[in-house]
DNA sequence: CTAGATCGCATACATGGCGTATGTCAATTC
DNA sequence: GAATTGACATACGCCATGTATGCGATCTAG
């Protein structure tokens, strides 16, 4: 069976996405250079520019990847709950310890801002923000929750969480401060609560 | 009266800060070319790189700067409440409306972590989240905010606030949404009242 | 008071990264 | 099977940062 040629060029998009997903964690988006990892995947500056549009269409779509892998581990965390507090708790313990893993850091939550500006306003914008709204609409609805803005609330909490996995990862001991982390978001979070 | 020789650099440095923050300001750190701003300023990159060090050197003294403004700004409203609770909303009330502006948006919030690193583990940490640390501290000792963990405290309080800022920079009608992000906020800090 | 040392800043140069225009070869189409 | 399309490579120009060098003004020593 020979490889046809949308497969030929998905196959060059995942490479590249692959190499600059690598070297953006690594380096960072800025100190990232198009030459070092298009040639790492076998590749070059060509390949990006046809496919991606530029260094920025690459990191949007690289983004994009991690955006689908967090929102299916929120939801299979949140999927082994039944109480819909607890579950709503649990996609945003699942967050904050995402957010402690250096890609995910760096990519979406430090470079993906600084360099494509605020998130809320991205064309294709964070499944998992989505999602969060989701969640707190149907919190609402069923009374657990204050009925509050449903996207100034999602925006709080994502802030939140993620300045606290900033501060976990940033601190010397992560794994005895996540804990604490965690308790302390509950907390806030009970603020809203009917 | 002729001016000495330290006077003088006081005076390059001024104005380079001030040029360096109108551009990185206006274009963005990564988009703001060395020469264009310290043109601007009626200096060459030769004095930039004589009294900063480089680029990034820079930035670090304009945040300085505008963090300083921002501590001073947050003191004088919480200095209008006589409750400490009151006090304590009034500053991050103030801290909100702060984040909306553009500079204190895109330099201090955007790309200071974005190519520094995390605020709190900057050499010279940020001043206001220092007070917020220290205001925490107070409600708690009086027994008004349930004891938890400062720092993590102060670093979900400020995400929240950081990111309930954002979407309202970022909505179509601002004024009209930042009764709405002050108030979920307020509800946000509810949860950790004893 | 003057000569030399110092220091703040400008100038010139080297390096490297991004973006674009052009070329090439393979796959598709008729 | 010839022509055309399209995916990708190659080559070039431009611009930005960082560094090394040079100059002139201020401070200091005798």
């Amino acid at each position: 069976m020979t490889k046809s040629r949308a497969d030929k060029m998905a196959e060059t998009r995942a490479r590249l996405i692959a190499a600059g997903r690598a070297a953006f964690a690594q380096k960072g988006y800025a100190e990232a250079s198009m030459d070092d990892f298009t040639g790492a995947a076998g590749l070059t500056r060509g390949a990006l520019y046809h496919n991606f549009g530029g260094k920025t269409g690459l990191l949007q779509a690289v983004i994009e990847q991690i955006d689908g892998e967090m929102l299916a581990r929120m939801a299979e965390e949140s999927a082994r709950h039944d109480d819909p507090w607890a579950a709503f708790l649990a996609e945003y313990r699942a967050y904050i310890r995402m957010a402690l893993e250096p890609e995910i850091q760096r990519i979406v939550l430090l470079d993906g801002p600084a360099v494509l500006g605020d998130p809320s306003r991205w064309p294709r914008q964070l499944a998992c923000l989505d999602r969060v709204r989701d969640l707190i609409a149907g919190l609402i609805e069923d009374g657990i929750v204050q009925p509050v803005d449903l996207g100034m609330a999602a925006a709080l909490l994502n802030g939140a969480a993620l300045n606290a996995a900033l501060l976990v990862a940033g601190s010397d001991a992560p794994e005895a401060t996540l804990p604490r982390a965690l308790d302390t978001f509950e907390r806030l979070a009970e603020g809203l609560r009917a």
